[in-house]
DNA sequence: CCTAACCCTAACGCATGCGTTAGGGTTACC
DNA sequence: GGTAACCCTAACGCATGCGTTAGGGTTAGG
């Protein structure tokens, strides 16, 4: 068996660069010489970059990326820019972008007769990003104060409420301030029409999802 | 043709009431009198909350919404609370949350014996959620520190390089300080592997994404 | 009665981004 | 040559959240 393997996903120290699919002793071959020039399995640039074998598949068939070169075996070698690549498109999908649009930056790339114009479309592409990046912010942010505000007044129901208090009694609760400052995300759970939801878990309908 | 109808999607003024499913002059019926007991026709929670007819009839059928009660002719018929749970939805599902967590929400709520415990849960939920949104919040802000810093590199390349200089060339750019401090949003688009996309895109294969 | 504007149920379709077999070579080391 | 650990291609599957027909009633006003 491999004598390595199991690296930490991403490799620590330096960051930009993962160890050639490390073989120990000498010995000689395709891929032997491949590692010798740097060359990375795609089980390596899965390792380092965190995705999987079959997410970096995905990728090159969507036209994101490309092996280097192949092995006499038909292997994938790949270069340290391709998990610069890999990277940067994780980078992106986390950003938002589907990877369509990654897609298409590539393709301005490709496409760009100029370099600075080239860059001014990649630029472009970013700007947009970036305010809609912003308004998500803004978004949950907005979100999160809700929540927040959510928590506190639901901490004063385990306070002040009555245990044996039933649950269809929230509707007109009579606690502290409660029926005046009731946030949206409190009085969305107890507008009635509920019964429906039992009927549906029990009927186990629709939605694979976990039972709590 | 019905005189209203095409109300703004969310009516402005007070968020919490709509007028029911506003009709001219003097009838009666049956959907007049649920009218006028405050009742909604499901088009009229999907104007007032901004989602879709089949959106709706979706979130019942996965048992997080129903009618307060049907028509004869089996219209549903909704009340205000309706309405609002229907926001609570989209709220929800703007955080991130699934349908399928959502109908959790519910269904603990439904299941909960005493009102303070069911408040607890919800809180407990709420509580995750928070901490998430915060994750995701954090996330964003270091992609809009990256988009930015990206950005402002992206300008120096339509400052100073060369219009006549082709795309390839970048990856040894001698400009300013290129090299030195290329952001990984940058450097990710021209690490090699490239003629992947283009043939990609030639053959239109996969990805049915707007050509730009 | 007629019609426009709605509403109903049922059910298939779709986009995304991989996961997951299925069946079979390749490499490298022993 | 045997074997473990990988890699390859091909192709179907899945979860989500509705969109979109298809075929047909209902309501209210004229």
């Amino acid at each position: 068996m491999a004598t390595v393997r199991h690296l930490p996903l991403v490799s620590p120290g330096i960051p930009g660069s993962v160890e050639p699919h490390p073989v120990d002793d000498g010995g000689d071959g395709d891929l032997r010489s491949a590692a010798e020039d740097g060359l990375l399995l795609v089980g390596d640039i899965a390792r380092a970059s965190g995705k999987t074998v079959r997410a970096i598949h995905h990728y090159e068939e969507v036209g994101l990326l490309r092996p280097h070169a192949r092995s006499k075996g038909r292997y994938r070698l790949y270069d340290q820019a391709a998990l610069n690549r890999v990277r940067w498109i994780g980078k992106l999908h986390d950003l938002g972008l589907s990877l369509a649009q990654i897609q298409q930056i590539v393709a301005t790339w490709e496409r760009a007769p100029s370099a600075p114009g080239a860059m001014a479309k990649v630029r472009a592409v970013y700007l947009q990003k970036l305010q809609e990046t912003r308004t998500q912010i803004a978004h949950l942010a907005t979100l999160e104060r809700e929540l927040a505000a959510s928590i506190d007044y639901l901490d004063t129901c385990g306070e002040a409420c009555d245990p044996g208090e039933i649950v269809a009694a929230c509707t007109d609760c009579h606690v502290r301030g409660h029926d005046q400052t009731e946030p949206e995300l409190v009085s969305g759970i107890h507008c009635g029409t509920t019964k429906a939801a039992r009927a549906a878990v029990d009927r186990g309908a629709a939605l694979g999802g976990a039972e709590d």
